[in-house]
DNA sequence: GATGGCGTTTGATAAATATCAAACCAACTC
DNA sequence: GAGTTGGTTTGATATTTATCAAACGCCATC
């Protein structure tokens, strides 16, 4: 087995590159961003790229902080979160790995908008804007390739904002759902985790904690899914993309108060 | 529901391209995204720009449209719109001369989420994707210009979601009109106009129009402002600053723990 | 000067969502 | 086990916003 091993190992391994570098690589490739980069640029990048270790509740950066590098999330979940002066909290994006983070700050040069803060445990790479703008000027492609994604970043952001003008609490919450279910095709069935705490997913969809519970109920007694803890199994897929779609699901039964 | 649009294309031979490039130039100059251009990239994309002129209600493209081009606008007003099936309708952006659109979608390849038409007659320039990515991967600056704006958009977009999940219906008009302030300091003194029809400003704030109208009448009762049809006068501009109630991005920096 | 259309305002009411308070529950600590 | 803590649920109520309907006002046109 030991050969097999090393057939395997020289497929992967770029012999230059340090035994290292090859984990950072490997993350890197996961985010959309570097995904199709030259092996030069990829070894630089990683090369230069440092690691930084979060554990559950620490900050990468705060809203108002100046914007010095990208990141790269290797393990764990992350929020970007904003706060009301009132000291409300909303959470912008809720993030995992494979994602990155901070690059619209950074490129513009302005200061965070968004306060970072690990949920779980977490590794990250960073790259410094300088490592960041010399890749972009020495590889046409990869410019090309941040084009690419920034747009994307738009083009999805601006769907988002669907979800916020289109749809109430029902449908967000059908729409996480949903959209969680593609995601989570590595248990086969029609079952989900809610990736963190309810409260965070509840200011994700901007609405109370509270409300978030009674929606999820509400889904639940009306037959689209069934709740228990963090899991949730779909029983109707049908009539939750009818809800995530555009239906409302106006049941004036009982609900006295 | 507007179809018909008048469009009229002319295209200028070269030789009397130099003339005629002049106005072209100078509106795309007023583009952040082609601000700091080379004097040889603004010229090749000012001469493959068409021009393109709209009646109010002109459509430029709808949801769903393949992205085939770029626009800036020379003169006039334009809105990005969305339409949920159930026919309403939800102002994304309203957009003003020195305005562009369609770069995400056109750079994604994918259909345009939002719906683009002129409010009022309008003047833009075209620039097709050929060009575009042309004048990037030939253009170094202009690649890392492109990326800045993009970059910009996100930003600035990010910065509306604070709106949005922050700040309730009277607040966001009061916003709103504290943007236009900043904007119209042409007219010397506290005096706005609202580029478009309320009903449209309201949609763009997410609010009903009746809404948009009360409360206007309510921020009006209070002394912060006077509104005579399509004029508002700005009467207490700290009132009307707390009544937006905005963020400060504080000073202090996160660092990761 | 009447007529009609369109955008706006006003009023009454209903629906969606937030707030406040308390109970609940599961995990963890002493 | 008893107590504590943080997250979740439930209930009662208040607030915000939407909906529906009608009136209003301004222009343009006949």
């Amino acid at each position: 087995m030991v050969f097999i091993n090393q057939r395997v190992e020289r497929r992967f391994s770029i012999e230059i590159m340090d035994i290292k570098l090859q984990p950072r690589a490997a993350t890197l490739v996961r985010a959309p961003a570097f995904a199709h980069l030259t092996t030069k640029t990829l070894q630089q990048l990683a090369a230069t790229a440092t690691e930084l270790t979060l554990k559950p509740g620490g900050l990468v950066f705060a809203r108002g902080a100046p914007a010095t590098d990208l990141y790269v999330i290797a393990t764990g979940h992350l929020v970007l979160s904003m706060q009301s002066p009132q000291g409300a909290e909303h959470v912008i994006e809720l993030m995992q790995p494979g994602d990155s983070f901070g690059e619209a700050a950074l490129l513009t040069g302005h200061a965070h908008l968004v306060t970072a803060a690990a949920v779980t445990a977490c590794d990250l790479l960073r790259i410094d804007r300088r490592s960041l703008i010399n890749a972009i000027t020495h590889d046409r492609e990869f410019a090309l390739n941040v084009i690419a994604t920034l747009s994307e970043q738009i083009y999805r952001q601006t769907g988002a904002l669907e979800n916020l003008l289109f749809l109430r609490a029902s449908g967000r919450v059908a729409r996480f759902i949903f959209a969680r279910l593609k995601l989570d095709d590595t248990i086969a069935g029609h079952r989900v985790a809610l990736p963190v705490r309810k409260g965070l997913i509840a200011s994700h969809l901007n609405m109370t904690q509270e409300h978030f519970s009674r929606t999820l109920h509400e889904l639940s007694s009306a037959g689209l899914i069934r709740v228990d803890g963090v899991m949730v199994d779909v029983i109707d897929i049908e009539k939750l993309r009818d809800a995530a779609g555009l239906l409302r699901i106006s049941e004036n039964a009982g609900q006295a108060s």
